[in-house]
DNA sequence: AAATCAGCCAACCGCGAGGCT
DNA sequence: GAGCCTCGCGGTTGGCTGATT
């Protein structure tokens, strides 16, 4: 048995909304507010209308301070940035974005900015692939000539050259200080807790220092990421310690993150203009995996789901062990969603 | 000029969450 | 605690419009 309808949908108008009604709507609601309730709403006003459409209406299109179409340029990272961390939770991503609805950026996601993205990776692709070519000709040519070393693990993995971490006031105003990422992070669906023994107690945690030398100012703070010590326990949850408080990256979230964007940040996140601040991180710590002879890294695959990949490293527990933090750059609050 | 295609966007639909009784 | 109701969200659809053939 289904569930039951919200209105009845033989006496309801479907369909574009005509200027009538939306006068109607607006100028019941500019009087009156909703009333709390949207499902009454069309019988007191006397519109034909189901009550989900009258909210739709009201919040994509009446409500005042909505701006349609010219997204700007900040816009575009904005929404790229987020949907990249969290997935296709619109509603975050519009909150972010004063005067635009969710609506409006699903839509302009849909339409324009997935096609502009994929279409720069797919020219990316392309030129990485002749250059892989290129390079296995060479490779071809000297081992003919001289006996070959350590390249063989890596044939069709050239290393990338590794770029300088981009400071992030220059790309992300939003986040200017520590307590906006804090900020940004809860919205993001992150949680912290006041109390970051507790946690490490609960879920049995280690801590991975990161390196804040090189964190630029003002992101000066000690960023710790905190991984389960079993990755078989399951719990799928990242944390954050941030000046000794403690955020929670629920698992939903990491797994929202879409696999095609993935691979398509790995494959050379440069290229994706503006947006270098997101993943500089995670294409560092790659490309470091596959020169160290990872032939096909998988460290987020359903066991661990760090921030940071593991460092892809067979050091990486004994180094913990030794009390001998692995340094990383800290780039951001980035974190890994679980492979699928 | 007509047909077809592609892009865009408003609106619909179903589901989960949360509040209320 | 169960059941009902409403809200809010994200995915999807369908129609309009401009471009192309």
């Amino acid at each position: 048995m289904g569930r039951a309808p919200c209105c009845d949908k033989a006496n309801v108008k479907k369909g574009p909304w005509s200027p009538e009604e939306d006068a109607k709507l607006k100028s019941y609601i500019e009087q009156h507010g909703t009333g709390g309730n949207w499902i009454a709403l069309p019988q007191k006003i006397g519109l034909k209308r189901c009550g989900k459409s009258c909210r739709l209406r009201w919040l994509n299109y009446l409500r005042p301070n909505i701006k349609h179409g010219g997204f700007s340029e900040e816009e575009d990272n904005i929404i790229c940035s987020l949907y990249i961390s969290i997935g296709s939770r619109w509603s975050i991503i519009a909150a972010q974005l004063p005067g635009r609805t969710d609506n409006d950026i699903k839509n302009y996601w849909n339409t324009r900015l997935k096609k502009k993205l994929l279409g720069k990776q797919r020219k990316v692709k392309q030129a990485r692939r002749n250059n892989c070519l290129k390079q296995e000709m060479m490779r071809k040519m000297s081992e003919n000539s001289m006996v070959s070393d350590n390249d063989n693990q890596n044939p069709y993995w050239p290393e990338l050259p590794v770029a300088a971490p981009i400071p992030y006031s220059n790309q992300e105003p939003r986040f200017h200080d520590h307590a906006s990422i804090r900020k940004f992070l809860i919205k993001l669906g992150g949680r912290f807790s006041d109390d970051n023994q507790l946690i490490h107690d609960r879920m049995n945690l280690h801590q991975l220092p990161v390196n804040v030398s090189s964190i630029q100012p003002p992101y000066e703070h000690s960023i710790n990421v905190l991984s389960a010590a079993d990755p078989m326990d399951a719990i799928n949850t990242t944390v954050y310690d941030i000046d000794g408080e403690s955020l929670q990256m629920l698992p939903e979230v990491q797994s929202s993150f879409p696999a095609e964007f993935e691979e398509m940040i790995f494959s050379n996140p440069q290229r994706l203009d503006g947006m270098e601040f997101l993943y500089e991180d995670m294409i560092n710590n790659r490309s470091t995996a596959r020169a160290a002879g990872g032939e096909s890294i998988s460290w987020g695959t359903g066991t661990s789901s760090l921030v940071f990949p593991p460092f892809a490293s067979s050091n990486y527990e004994g180094d913990l062990q030794q009390g001998m933090p692995q340094e990383c750059a800290f780039d951001d609050f980035r974190y890994r969603p679980r492979a699928q």
